[in-house]
DNA sequence: TTGCACCTTCCCACCACGGGAAGGTCAAGC
DNA sequence: GCTTGACCTTCCCGTGGTGGGAAGGTGCAA
C-alpha cells in the first residue's frame, strides 16, 4: 500500500511516517519503480505501535527503544518497565509543577476583583512576588 | 548598565533579553556609540516582570500582553484577570491530560513483572491496547 | 601593547512535526 | 489518447523559546 493508506490505517500522518524514516526511527519503506514508498501489514502494525507509545508521550528518542525492545525476542521486561517508571518521574515532576504555577496563579486571581478598576494584584506580584504570595519559591522546577 | 549586567539582575539570560527585543516583547535598548546595549533600572524591572511571568508558564504572547496591561494607568483588573484564568484552564487541561496517561501508564508497569523475562504486558498493551487496559480513550487530547 | 572579558550579529540545533511549493505518477473517464 | 484530479516525491520554512558557538569588534587594566 502507499503512504496515504499506511497514514489511514496507522493514525501517523504521511508527513509524519516521512519524519519517523527520516530519524531513522522506522526502516526506510521500500519503494516503486516510480518512488512511491510501499508499506505492508507489518509496516502499519510497527506504526500503530509508534503511535499509541507517542500518544503517551514518550520522547521519539524512547519509543526507539520501545520498539527495539518490542523487536527483540530476548529482552528483559525490566528493561521496558524502567523506560516506563522513568516516563512516569518526568510526568510526575511535569505535573508537580504544573500544580505549583496553578496554585500561585489561582491565589493571585482570587485576590482580584476583575472589574474595570486598574488596580489588580496578579500584576503586582509580577512585578513583586514579595506582594503577592510565593511562587515557585520551594518549586521542584 | 550593558547586557550582562542587566541578565544578571533580572535573572533573564543575555541572548534571551535579545530574543526578547528581536521578537518585540520589550522595546529595543538603547545603544552606545559602539553598538553596545544599554539599559537602566526601569528595563530591569521589566525584564524581572517578564521572568516571572514566563516561569509562571505565560506564553511569550500573553506576556507582552500583560506587559501591557501593566504599563497602562487605565487598563481593567477584568483584562488581566481573564489572562490569568485563561492560563489556568490551559493548565488544568494539561494536567488532566497528563494524569491520564499517567494512569494508563502505571496501570501496564504494575502488570510487568520487570525481570529478565521477555513476557511484558506494556509491549503488549502499546501493540494492542485492548489487551492492555484502555488508554486515551475517552481522552481530552 | 597585550590580554581578557565583554559585546555584536549570524547561523545551527533542539522537538516533533505541519504547511505549502514545485513537480512527477497513477487511474478513471471521455 | 488526453484531461482531470488525487496521490506521491523532495525541499524549505515556521512553530516556541531558548542554548551553543563562530567570527569579529570594544573596553579596561596591567
Amino acid at each position: 500500500m502507499n503512504i496515504g493508506e499506511a497514514a489511514k490505517r496507522s493514525g501517523v500522518a504521511a508527513k509524519t511516517i516521512r519524519y519517523y524514516e527520516s530519524v531513522g526511527l522506522i526502516p526506510s519503506a521500500g519503494r516503486t519503480a516510480a518512488g512511491y514508498r510501499v508499506y505492508d501489514r507489518r509496516d502499519v502494525e510497527t506504526l500503530r505501535f509508534v503511535h499509541r507509545a507517542r500518544s503517551l508521550g514518550f520522547p521519539v528518542k524512547d519509543v526507539a527503544s520501545l520498539l527495539a525492545l518490542w523487536n527483540d525476542r530476548h529482552r528483559a521486561s525490566a528493561d521496558v518497565r524502567a523506560l516506563a517508571e522513568g516516563h512516569i518521574h518526568a510526568i510526575d515532576a511535569k505535573v508537580a509543577e504544573l500544580q505549583s504555577i496553578r496554585r500561585t496563579l489561582a491565589t493571585l486571581v482570587e485576590r482580584c476583583h476583575g472589574d474595570d478598576r486598574p488596580d489588580c494584584p496578579i500584576l503586582e506580584g509580577l512585578a513583586d512576588p514579595s506582594t503577592g504570595g510565593d511562587c515557585c519559591g520551594g518549586g521542584t522546577a
